[in-house]
DNA sequence: TTGTACGCGTTATCAC
DNA sequence: GTGATAACGCGTACAA
């Protein structure tokens, strides 16, 4: 109907001709904090408007360096806390003027291939909130690949190239422990995820040491390959079965709560026991599931958001020094221990 | 250590020089199809390595006007079943080469500027796959902006402007209505979502006129502002509590799993009521939830992974035909219904 | 406040 | 098979 629809690309030199200036006065119509009398900008803007110009990000980003464009590697998509982090993050980049690039790490051997991807797209930053990402991957990254700002979410690492945003595991682990037994339980089972980085600060291994320390005894502990709430199903299931009904656990320690609605199905509708009469569960994340009406879970929540407003900072902070945090969550007690 | 550590950014220039040929035959050799020696490509990608050269994209973007690159927009988070879409649609796109933005469209308000973001990033293709995009929200942004393929995934649409990739909900809800019927169910309520794009096509209207045409009784119906379980059971509470037990629905049929599995714990939890036998549930979608032990929800599945291999292959067509394409999933028989 | 070289790192196209 | 020219659309730095 209009002019533009005859051109192909509107570029801020069409704009500048229509509005009867430069292109670059153009250009500092639609910056910020730019110099240029109001009633220009009026003009510029009117002239873009009829036109149908916006500029172009490609050319911006090549030209400054800059691209307001973040990686986020993620794996693990069985976890239903994926989503939620999904959501906090791209919410807080995109109020905050950035763009995210969502990199789907297929599997074990992507890890690499997905880092060169976002590499080759010059992110301002990358961010990796999946399991496959260990210590290994992470120092081949660095030292093949130039990054500008390597951001880990909701995990530790002790790598030191590496930004580490994520609530304090150790903190979180003994708020937990402590509230087991306090609550009197006595054979608690914990249900790990996989182990990737830093495992000796892992929750399982604090809990562990915890638990030992305090009574003793050391409990119980099963893992699994991924945060699936089925392959929590299956380990409780063949953990369980062969277990004399004295000698079972009295409550199940999980990882995080993608484990602990797994355990409990398995507790409920495959041994037709009481959570938490005969068996408690406590989680770890309070997922929407958590709070459901049919599980009830007694969890420990992460200020996802705060996390991620917080990483939002990092982005926006050029300085060198360390920008690595802790943050402390709280304990959500409902129903299931 | 190496030389690629004091140079901040290497381009194929650098490797031109080191390995003794012109920019345009490095480019060559990280072209798939280019006419090029074996020796030269090796010899060049020899010196890529030792430099730590990777071709930068955005460059390449901006040269070619194609970018690989797709937006996918999205809204309604709380629904389970879009961490599904997200894994399937990113694997398709990155297994074949293409990368994907992901928009998080805020809001209502906030459906123009994700497009607008999008359109900036001059993203080869713009997929919808949210709630947000109403019939209003996709003509103003198609007279507005140029967009160069805008799809609509897993949603039917009458916007001749835009390509359709979803499956045929009339067939679907054929199916689920004559399943109702030959299990005898005689009095269903309907449980609805948001109504955005076509809602003449909708899941509910094809439910509702089957029903009246087979038993010359209108269901009830009632709907939520989004996909959220949570929201479910507070909408089914307050349906049930007022009726007599004898004038309760005997089935619930949901136009999606999210819905549906949030009615079943307020069945289950709110009522102390049994599913199947004092109410039955019926969804769509076959989330992974709605498989385990707990659940155990009657369901239709879509064929995601089909659909969004189709996405790709519409994605690579540079074809002017119409290219909607509806699919045929499946129903898939448990215990809810 | 406004205008002007020059560069960002590629690709398309044509010459050799 | 290889080298060279001209875009692609904008940002930076500086001059006017």
């Amino acid at each position: 109907m209009s002019a533009s629809d005859l051109q192909a690309n509107i570029t801020a030199d069409d704009v500048a001709v229509l509005a009867g200036v430069s292109r670059w006065t153009v250009n500092r119509a639609f910056k910020n904090n730019a110099s240029i009398s109001p009633a220009t900008r009026e003009k510029v803007m009117k002239a873009a408007q009829t036109l149908g110009y916006v500029p172009d990000l490609r050319a911006a980003a090549l030209a400054s360096d800059r691209s307001n464009l973040v990686a986020l590697l993620v794996d693990d998509f069985n976890n239903p806390h994926k989503l939620v982090m999904l959501e906090r993050l791209t919410r807080a980049l995109r109020t905050r003027g950035w763009d995210t690039l969502l990199v789907n790490t297929l599997d074990r051997e992507d890890a690499g291939p997905a880092l060169m991807n976002a590499s080759q797209r010059r992110v301002d930053a990358t961010i990796l909130i999946g399991i496959q990402f260990d210590d290994e991957v992470l120092a081949t990254a660095h030292s093949a690949r130039r990054f500008k700002k390597l951001i880990i979410f909701a995990r530790t690492s002790q790598n030191p190239d590496t930004i580490s945003i994520a609530v304090d595991d150790v903190a979180a682990t003994r708020e937990i422990a402590q509230y087991v037994m306090r609550r009197g339980y006595k054979r608690p089972l914990y249900l790990a995820g996989p182990r990737t980085v830093s495992a000796h600060l892992s929750r399982k291994e604090t809990f562990v040491a915890l638990w030992q320390e305090h009574t003793g005894f050391t409990p119980d502990a099963v893992s699994v390959a991924a945060y699936d709430p089925n392959l929590a199903t299956e380990i409780i299931d063949t953990t369980l079965r062969p277990m004399a009904a004295e000698d079972r656990p009295d409550i199940v320690v999980c990882e995080n709560d993608a484990l602990a609605i797994g355990a409990i199905d398995c507790i409920k509708h495959r041994f037709g026991l009481k959570v938490p009469q005969d068996i408690a569960v406590i989680g770890f994340d309070d997922v929407p599931q958590a709070a459901s009406a049919n599980y009830r879970l007694t969890t420990y929540r992460q200020p996802i958001s705060a996390m991620a407003e917080y990483l939002v900072d990092v982005l926006e902070n050029s300085g060198t020094e360390d920008m690595d945090k802790m943050f402390l969550g709280k304990m959500v007690i409902r129903d299931s221990a």
